[in-house]
DNA sequence: GAAGTCATTGAATGAACATTCGATGAATTC
DNA sequence: GAATTCATCGAATGTTCATTCAATGACTTC
């Protein structure tokens, strides 16, 4: 009522809110249902009874189950995205401090619960999905990829580390966190959040023993 | 005819020998369905017709999809088994050597093959297939993970490193070798099998310098 | 407060699915 | 070579699925 935003996402009307609201209802539940029951296990009557909606609901907010599942991937997305952004990037921040904050974002609690993992590793998985998953997230990974490449790039020039190629630690380290990622969600026992982290965060600092003080795998 | 083997797998009859042929052409159809359509796209009529069967043979010698889908992941399992119990454990192979060896069978041609990746990460990814997938290769996995832990705390008792937990580094290299199976899978381009292989041992040479001459990432 | 727009329902529709089964002919046994 | 077992087919069955739609009532606009 009284905002007169250029925005077209702010919802104006308490019927816009409201709307606003189903959809991100729905998507909840869509995960919730893809972490118990698996992609293929995913159905619109399951989906909406999680929701305690009508099965007619679903389509009228987003058409189709595909481009229902392209708005949970999106919305997984554009949370990482968030994550990752908004992580401190003062200009007096070190190299170090800036991957360590790469690494955190990657195992954030939001990005790492068990219900997201599982949503996130089910499109990994669905040849079925994967081509609508990459239209998604892809340019967000190549962002995120080009970013640890320019900060390893520094600390090799700071550190004199020699015959080390930034291009391919990245690629190995991003190989490194999916890794971790996928065990977490195979064996949460065993794979617990902040240990993956920590995990992470040794191996970079047995490669860049310059920039990391202690080097805790290796002394 | 001639065969009077106690073996129940050894085929006697003509009929034997075709009817496990005939498995096994189904159980490469459902390879191949899984890869192509993924497990929310496999269906028992697109494998019959990938297989060139009818439908009901499908269920005559699997009697279900389930069970189908568990004979998939018990093939792929046995294969990954066969091929990493062949590696030559002569008694004097240095733990250098097994550790390179357990490398060398997780990338070997045969698993990295594009249609078997897809598989084993499609059951990862699935909360509803997981669990059939554990029951048939948790065991594997285990065994694998014992003997690595083997052979680097044998590693360490020869260099002296200090202050590495075999178990967790164990835990930390199982992890990197699935996430570059995930990015072999993902990025078939960008990760190549004798590249990710080659990663892998690099990372591993950082960890050991004592054990493997040159440290190619870091020197 | 009247007219119109929007969110929601649940039953209806038709396609796709896994599984069953009787029929058929080929291989095996005696 | 007759009797029997076995592998194969494809049509039939009953279920589950995504999607559609007419009906309903609540909200918004004027």
């Amino acid at each position: 009522m009284n905002e007169t935003s250029h925005k077209p996402e702010a919802p104006r009307t308490a019927r816009a809110e409201a709307k606003a609201e189903r959809r991100q209802q729905l998507i909840e539940a869509t995960i919730d249902c893809i972490a118990k029951f698996g992609l293929s296990g995913t159905t619109m009557a399951r989906v909406t009874e999680l929701a305690g909606v009508s099965v007619g609901l679903a389509n009228f907010h987003f058409d189709s189950k595909d481009l229902l599942l392209a708005a949970v991937i999106k919305h997984l997305a554009d949370e990482q995205r968030a994550l990752w952004q908004s992580r401190d990037q003062g200009p007096d921040r070190s190299s170090s401090d800036l991957l360590r904050a790469i690494v955190d974002s990657r195992f954030h609690t939001k990005i790492c619960a068990r219900r997201k993992l599982a949503v996130t590793l089910a499109f990994d998985g669905d040849a079925g999905a994967r081509e609508i998953y990459r239209r998604v997230v892809g340019d967000m990974d190549d962002e995120r990829l080009d970013a640890s490449v320019a900060i390893i790039t520094e600390m090799i020039a700071e550190g004199g580390y020699t015959g080390i190629d930034p291009v391919e630690t990245v690629l190995t380290l991003e190989a490194m966190y999916d890794g971790l990622w996928l065990n977490m969600l195979l064996y949460p026992g065993e794979f617990r959040r902040t240990a993956c982290r920590d995990r992470a965060m040794r191996m970079i600092a047995t490669l860049f023993p310059k920039h990391f003080d202690a080097s805790p795998l290796a002394g």
